[in-house]
Formats: C-alpha cells, structure tokens, sequence
RNA sequence: UUAGUAAAUCGCCUUAUCGCUUUAAAUUUAGUUUAAAGAGGAAAGUCCGGACACCAUAGUGUAAUCAUAGUGGUUAACAGCCAUCCACCGAAAGGUGAGGAAAAGUGCAACAGAAAGUAUGUACAGGUCAUGCUGUAGUGAAACCAGGUAAACUCUAUGAGGUGCAAUACCAUGUAUACUAACGUUUGAGCGUACACGCGCGAUUGUUAGAGGGUAGGUAGCUAAAGCGUGUUGGUAACAGCAAGCUCAGAUAAAUGAUAAGGGCUCUUUGUUAAGAGUACAAAAUCCGGCUUAUAGAUUUGCUUAACUA
RNA sequence: GCUGAAGUGGUGGAAUUGGUAGACACGUUGGACUUAAAAUCCAAUGUCCAUUAGGACGUACGGGUUCAAGUCCCGUCUUCAGUA
C-alpha cells in the first residue's frame, strides 16, 4: 500500500477535537503522547506543538512536519491490524527540538503500545 | 597595508527515493496519471501611512482630543525618502538631531543660598555732591539677561470620522421575535463607534444591560497589481515619463517536507591531505508603501588617511 | 490574524504636579518570653565594596529630554486580557 497522508486523513473539525479531548483515553511514549477515540468516519489523525513549549513559529512547524512525516511512514503499523475506526490526536511535550531518528523510533513505540491497548 | 566609513548584493547547491498544497489537462468517476507552480530580507514587531469593507443613507459645524514640526522637493499617502541650512560628535570620510514660538498668557525650579523672577543683602575695591552707580567674592544647573523650562500647560501652521478580512456578503445546519431589569414610541429611549453642544437620523421584530439557547461547516472576499526586472528620457537626488517584454504562493488544527549520497563555504586538529565540528536570523495568513528590531558567513563598489611600511 | 492593558525588594502593594525610592501588610532571619512550641513583643532584612564613617549601582531591559526621571518621550523584551 501507499504511505499517503492528505487532506481527507488530517483531522480537522474543531468539534471533533473538542470531544476527543474531553472524552478521549490517551498513551504515551515521551515525547510523545496520543490521544484517541472511536468514531465512525474512518481513521482521522492530527498534530500538535503547543505554543508553550515553542514560542517561535519556525520551532513549532518543525516540529509538527516530523511528526506527520513519522507517522506517514509508520500508519501501516495501524492498517494492517484493522485500526482504521479511530481519531487520533499526536501531542508533542519535550521543549527540545528533535530529530527525525528520534521521532521516528519512538512513533514505532507509540503505535505498538496503541495496538496492545486496544480490544481487537 | 591596516583601520574607519557609506552603499549595494547573496545568504548553501546537486541527484535519487518517499510524501504535501494549488491550478490545468487526460482518463474515468471522485480516485488515478501527467504537467506546471509552491516562504522572506526581514514573511517578524504591529510602530506609522494607504487600498478595500462595514458603521441611520457615513452626511456634518463648533469645541475638544491626537499626531506632525528648520527650508524646499518627492509620493496614492506617511512620523518615510531625497536635497540643503543650522547645532553637536569625529583627525577625515561621515554620523546624530521631536531643530516652529519663551517679545500673548499661566505654571515650575528640591537642597544650598540674603535673594529663584515683584530681585538686591553682606564684605572688599572703584566711582559720585549723594544713591545698588560699577566690578569682584560666596550658593547653585540657573543670580537680571525681554534668563531657563514648551519630551509642563499653551500659542502658531498643517493633517485626522470610527472600526478592522475574526471586516463584510451569500449558501447550508440549528435555535428562544421566549425570560429578567431599566428606559422609550414624535412631549424622543437611543444612534451618528472615547466625551460635550448644535444640526441630522430614529421604534409593525424599539434600545441598553444581564443570564441563557443554537451554530461554529462551505463559497466569495483572495491575490494582475500605486506589480516585476530591462532599456531610455528628464531631474543633483528621492522620483517621474515612455518603450517593448514577463506573470511570480494562496494554506485554513493551516501545504512548501523527510531520508540517503555527493559537493561548496568557515573553523579546529594534523602537517599538505585527511579527520572532526559548524553552515545564521527566522515561516506567508486581505494586499501594498515605509520604519524598527534579529541575522553565521560571503562578495562588490565609492570615499577618508590619523597610524604603520616603502 | 486584529485590538488593548500591565511590569517597583522574597510576595502583595504605596510613592500628589518630575525633587531623599521602597510607606503599609505578609514572609524570612536573630533575640526575648516558654520545659518546648504557637501566639505576642523587640530588632534586622535590595546588591556590591568597605565592615567605623560612608561610597557605588538599583523601579523589566536599552537610549533620549531635563540641573534632576519610578514618573515625560522613543525602541526592545516578558506577562495578561478582549475579539468570529
């Protein structure tokens, strides 16, 4: 398969994200940290950098294009035992900024750790 | 040569693989393929000036408030820019300057000092018929000078209606023209976007405030313009005119990326070709013109000659 | 994105019209009282140099105006708030 992330796999909606977070369970690999949620409408993912950790722009969009591209690589960990239900929310909590190898190594842990958890 | 100084330019590159956004075309159906394009000199701070939109219909006088401040020019406009005078800094090139008015008026000046703006005390010296008439001493930032202070009020000249693309228009979804309080319907609540008066507008679902219910998706606005570089003409210059040419981001939990290899450039070690490290500041968010601030390093040009060498 | 407000010892918070910066309260430290502690009372408390007298620097940071700036003006930084 196509290790693709478009527009129609990014979350978006604001309600969407005001639900997960209010009623979402999350696990964590520092770094990072992921908060999920079933739903209906097929496997939506976001990324984040708060702006407390990173004040300047530059820093946060960095960031955030690691970690898409991480998770790009690495969404077959997902696919193919069928997780494809679910909204996810990637958090990024260190104040470093890191590299690709580093992020790339601890998604692989994240996702695994989130398969393990999940019923199926 | 070094140093100084002014101005301008660049600010990593190439290839491969995997991706993202927009547009166009094809195919077919909402996916795939192909092609093209895809961060900056400051995109930043939001400090000025505009365009554009809305604010009864955006009209409008006075006063107030705010801004600017040698002179002339430039511009759509400006607190910008250019030229120039003056003052200060510098050996020079050059730099810096909120640089109008104190003879319209009001205020202010701690401590010290006899006295701080209605002046004139003491000591000494000089002078006079005589007298603070003249000088010096002493205090202080300033001691009589049409003194200082206008980044104190003020006056003069000029300019400014307010709010900002989260403006605004339309489509879709959904709800509560309900509830409470105050005021009001031509005898005027309130509005004209800090405030006051005048003129004006103003209620079939009135206005303001409170607490509360619902939506928070999409499209337009949105990128061809005070546009860009080139040549040429006018002008000391900023800038303006003309000519032919070019089309150059448009996202929205927010695209412009990741990995690998090679090459530049700088520094260190080594000692003459290797190794290691580094490769700034910073990410468009309606769009333009400026200003300010941040910035590893590299390049070019003009000017100055204090110092060193010949 | 756009638009406002604020910044003073360890903390809250004063300082009139520019004229001795830190009033007042809390906290901290030392002492008194107590067998011990609390409460109470007394004293000290920005930094540095001298450790007697005193001097220098200090109002987020950097400049300017002024004889003199926490206060007036300009720039920067940080924090907070409002706005579909």
């Amino acid at each position: 398969m196509r290790l693709t992330f478009n527009k129609h796999e990014k979350l978006k909606s604001q309600k969407a994200i005001e639900q997960l977070f209010a009623e979402g369970q999350s696990v964590s690999a520092y770094p990072l940290r992921l908060v999920y949620k079933k739903n209906e409408h097929g496997l939506k993912v976001g990324v984040s950098a708060s702006k407390r950790n990173f004040k300047k722009a530059v820093d946060r969009i960095r960031v955030k294009r690691l970690l898409r591209e991480a998770y790009r690589l690495n969404k077959s960990m997902l696919i193919d035992h069928k997780i494809d239900n679910y909204t996810l929310m990637i958090l990024y909590i260190s104040k470093e900024i890191p590299d690709f190898k580093l992020v790339d190594t601890k998604m692989k842990k994240l996702l695994s750790k989130l398969k393990d958890q999940l019923p199926n």
